[in-house]
DNA sequence: CAAATCCCGACAAATATAGTCAAGAAGGCA
DNA sequence: TGCCTTCTTGACTATATTTGTCGGGATTTG
C-alpha cells in the first residue's frame, strides 16, 4: 500500500476536512461523511482508530464530534498513513510479502528495491502536510477562476 | 500496487532467473518454479501473460521452455510491472480509488500527490534493470562470503 | 506416433477490503 | 432527573481481489 486503499483515502479525506474546518470547534462524523461522501458508519470505524494518535480528539454529546489536536501544517499525510498502518507494519516484511513465506529471506535480490521504493513514497508523504493540500487546493480553484489562456 | 502483489514479485523472480540464465537456451516452467519457488500452475498464467510484451518467448516441444528475447540490461523491473498490469491501468484512475467513485473528480486536492509518488516509484523501476539485479546480488554473496571487519 | 512442453479458459480457495449493526457510554441541557 | 445527541465498541456480513488449481488442447521434437 503505497497509494492508499480506500480506507486510507477516507482518513486522509476527514482529516483534510478537520483541517479546512479548524476553527469550527468539534465536527460531527455525519457532516463529515456527507461532505466527503464517506459512508458514515465506516467513517465511525476509521476515525475510532485514530484514538491515542495524537492527530485527532472526540467529544461526544450535544455539541460533540472530532477536532484536530495539532494545526495542519503540523499533521502530515505521512502521519496519517502510518498510523492508520502501525500494527501491521510491525509484523509483515515491507520487503517481500512476506518474510515466512519470501524463500530467500535476508538474501532476496528485490529487498533493497522495496525499501527504496517505500522511503522515496515516504518521503513525498511526509513532506506534504494537510496545511500544503489545503494551499494548494485553493491555488486550484483561483487558477480554475481566472484561466492563464 | 506500488510495491508489487506476489504475483508481481513472482514474475519479476521468474525473469530474473531467466536473466540469470539466459545462455542457457529455453528455461522450462517447472524449472523456473522449482527454484523460485513459485507454484507451477500459477507461473504458467502469468508467464502466459507476457506473449506479446517483447520480454520473454516460449517455445513448445520438448526442448521447449521459456527465454529472454532481449538482454537483461535491457529488461528494467518498470518494463515487468508496468506489462503486468497494462489493463487495469487504462480504466482504473490512478490518482483516486477510481475516477467513478471519486466524488471529487479532476478536483481531488490528493491527485496531484499520488501522481508524486507512482512517479517518484516508477522512477527508481524503470532505472533498475534485471542485470542491475544480477549485479547487486552477486556483490552481496561476495561481500558475505568475505566480509570487511 | 508418443512424449514433453507450453496454451487456454474456467473454476475454486484464500485473503483483504469495505461496510453494517446494535447496544452502550458520556456530554449537555431542560 | 431524564432525554437527546454524539461518539464507542466489538462483532458481524458482504464484496472484491488475489492467489491459486484443473483438465484438456495445441505444438514441437524424435
Amino acid at each position: 500500500m503505497l497509494i492508499p486503499s480506500k480506507k486510507g483515502q477516507y482518513a486522509l479525506r476527514a482529516i483534510y476536512e478537520l483541517s479546512r474546518r479548524k476553527d469550527e470547534g468539534p465536527i460531527k462524523i455525519s457532516t463529515i461523511a456527507d461532505v466527503q461522501v464517506i459512508p458514515h458508519r465506516f467513517l465511525e470505524v476509521i476515525l475510532n482508530q485514530f484514538k491515542g494518535s495524537g492527530i485527532v480528539e472526540a467529544k461526544r454529546g450535544v455539541y460533540g464530534g472530532y477536532s484536530l489536536t495539532r494545526s495542519p501544517s503540523q499533521i502530515t499525510v505521512g502521519d496519517v498513513l502510518r498510523y492508520l498502518q502501525r500494527d501491521r507494519d510491525a509484523t509483515a516484511c515491507l520487503a517481500c510479502v512476506s518474510q515466512k513465506t519470501c524463500p530467500f529471506f535476508d538474501n532476496c535480490g528485490f529487498l533493497k528495491l522495496w525499501q527504496k521504493v517505500k522511503a522515496a513514497a515516504f518521503d513525498i508523504y511526509d513532506q506534504t502536510t494537510m496545511q500544503d493540500l489545503l494551499d494548494s487546493n485553493e491555488t486550484d480553484i483561483a487558477l480554475k477562476q481566472a484561466p492563464v489562456e
